[in-house]
DNA sequence: TAGTGGTCTAGACCACCAT
DNA sequence: TGGTGGTCTAGACCACTAT
């Protein structure tokens, strides 16, 4: 008999079970998986090893875990999609909606946006870079947005303007933009937005971000950081955003230049 | 006395003290952490603890483990831009570079690629879409491309094109693709590509991912799913990619619409 | 060979949830 | 109340890395 030493630990063994089973239908979106302790006495396990490939699931992101209820196979989220064209100024002008209240409610969900926090402050060192200002003075105020959908948080948005640019206006004081959203505000100041450029990158998200938007194990975020330049070419904002990657989507449709 | 009963388990608790020396710089990107036996000694904890606590680092993608080495703190990479300009023509015909390969030279970057697959098969339910091709038929062409940067791996595409295009042309059977690189052909063929539609999601790598990109526990990955349009303004291409989000951003530069 | 992480056991107590 | 996950202990053996 030529057995298989150490083929796979067993914690392997139950992930590897499971996925499968949960490839083939066997455990449906939204299914309860069996409990640990089933899991255990199953294969034969402490119940340790059992969990231990729980996890292994979870971090993949193949499951979610509720304290106290069980582990589910985790749904197919919904997915917002930001696109390019949000930033169009007929959308703006028509409808008088910010581009992420435009795109909830093309999906007929509910768009809230809080307010945390409007500050004078120092900028970090990418953005002082794209708006061109010092990052070691308060060169830029500072608006924080949570933004939700039907109450659940999906994305932070942190905008950067050169106080030169704020100073006195709405937006350097008021939680209200007003119609056409901040891009309205901006345009009033001289600043019409022809070009953005948007940067983008994942990576796992930090814990006052798990905290901020809810973000269950195993869910990356992508990062976005986007520049509004105007008529003339000059940057006039830089604006983070951070988004649950199971709820959110970019969609760019791009003119290839010559 | 108030005592805080259970404010924060051991584990949590080593990885916030972890978390801060990083923070504070105690431990410097490349550092090695204090071993589990260490910590676990330090902290008055079963190894076990000290472990989960590394563990929760891990996943947060603040440090890798090496194993028979120790726990390291994260170097940030450098990063590989790709830019949606990558697909200027002018770009092809003066460098006779693809894409990718134009970008790794800019960063003094050894590119390679590998065709590990060319064949004729079904496309999955999204690419059908897009390309307007059967989704139930062996309907296109699929070309696999491994994408390494100084021999590691850090990209993955794939791409589908309708089979009616691809039928007789090097596009269906060579894995060299020649100058121009595989849009110089399309060209060839009478597709120009004039827009791209890229849609950008961010998730946990598959297990078949981990694998190929060689990704270590907490690194999600970007998938582009880019779309080429020609001058008529049809589709005549869809690539997946799939590339680390520790090594890979985007770089987009939009020209707002009216 | 010594030191590191990888994994497991068997049991325990706590916190959360539904009934 | 009973079932579920959250976490911990104390010890064990294995596998990998470096010297």
């Amino acid at each position: 008999m030529t057995e298989h030493k150490r083929a796979q630990p067993p914690s392997r063994r139950i992930a590897d079970a499971l996925r499968e089973a949960i490839r083939a239908g066997t455990y449906a979106p939204g299914d309860q998986l069996p409990s640990e302790r089933a899991l255990a006495s199953e294969h034969g396990t402490a119940r340790n090893t059992a969990k231990a490939a729980i996890t292994l699931l979870q971090v993949e992101g193949l499951v979610t875990v509720e304290h106290g209820r069980g582990a589910y196979v985790r749904r197919a989220g919904r997915m917002m999609r930001m696109g390019a064209q949000r930033y169009s100024r007929r959308v703006r002008t028509e409808t008088g909606l910010s581009p992420f209240r435009a795109e909830a409610q093309r999906l007929g969900k509910t768009a809230r946006v809080e307010v945390p926090d409007i500050s004078r402050t120092t900028p970090p060192a990418d953005v002082a870079e794209r708006l061109r200002v010092s990052p070691e003075e308060p060169s830029v105020a500072q608006r924080v947005n949570h933004y939700f959908a039907d109450d659940e948080p999906v994305q932070i948005g942190t905008t950067y303007i050169p106080w030169t640019i704020a100073e006195g206006s709405v937006l350097a004081t008021d939680a209200k933009t007003g119609t056409g959203s901040i891009y309205g505000r901006f345009a009033d100041l001289g600043h019409e937005i022809t070009q953005a450029r948007e940067e983008i990158t994942a990576r796992m998200p930090r814990p006052d971000e798990v905290k901020a938007l809810a973000i269950p194990p195993g869910v990356p975020v992508l990062e976005v950081l986007h520049t509004g330049i105007d008529q003339d070419g000059e940057p006039f904002e830089v604006t983070r955003f951070v988004m649950r990657a199971d709820s959110n989507a970019l969609d760019y449709l791009l003119t290839i230049e010559d």
